[in-house]
DNA sequence: CATATGATGGACT
DNA sequence: GTCCATCATATGG
């Protein structure tokens, strides 16, 4: 069962929080890969000096403004950045996957990440796109038009911790890092 | 354990 | 050319 179509509705905030403890499933044509979120962070408009959308439309930003709902891949470092965009049509807002623990097909993301190292599998926006094999194609794209991508809604709501976000250059004062307290799969 | 540094490719000015 | 929403190594305590 996949997730309500209003899940996404709302702000990046509280999306992000909502996203914790929520399963990810990615179906290769060997193997299924599936993974609960753990990590993630909230980016806004044009408040948010830290969001590709501070400076407008660009190739990369110009997706913060389709619907919720809309898958967003870009590329930092030669790492793919897997993002949801949330709120309404207009305004700008996405939540980044920052890191998931790895539930099935762990084989197939070893061999993937090249490492044994389970707790080294996902604990990281780019080390998830990479165990989850999330191609650039998927960006612009609804994840209600991916057969293969689906996000189940969890069970229980778990523990939150907050802390600022990781690798931007200027944050805001507030905490838009989210992630499931105790959880040892964090970056 | 911690911090530092180089590799890396695409987007942007 | 410069800037990264990163990662894997290397080095020091």
């Amino acid at each position: 069962m996949g997730l309500s179509k209003d899940f996404f509705d709302g702000p990046a905030e509280e999306i992000a929080r909502r996203l914790l403890g929520c399963t990810i499933i990615h179906k290769l044509p060997d193997e299924t890969l599936k993974g609960k979120i753990i990590e993630t962070e909230a980016y806004f408009g044009s408040d948010d000096p830290a969001s590709r959308a501070s400076n407008g439309k660009t190739k990369i930003s110009r997706v913060m403004w389709e619907p919720a709902g809309t898958i967003l891949v870009y590329v930092v470092h030669s790492y793919n950045l897997f993002n949801l965009i949330v709120g309404e049509k207009g305004k700008a807002g996405a939540v980044l996957i920052r890191a998931v623990e790895p539930l099935k097909g762990i084989d197939k993301m070893k061999a993937k990440r090249k490492t044994d190292d389970i707790r080294n599998l996902c604990s990281g926006p780019g080390k998830f796109t990479q165990a989850f094999c999330i191609p650039r194609a998927y960006n612009n794209k609804n994840l209600e038009d991916i057969e293969a991508l689906r996000i189940i809604k969890r069970k229980s709501v778990p523990e939150i911790s907050a802390s600022h976000r990781i690798g931007v250059r200027e944050d805001l004062k507030e905490k838009y890092r989210f992630f499931v307290k105790d959880n040892n799969f964090v970056s």
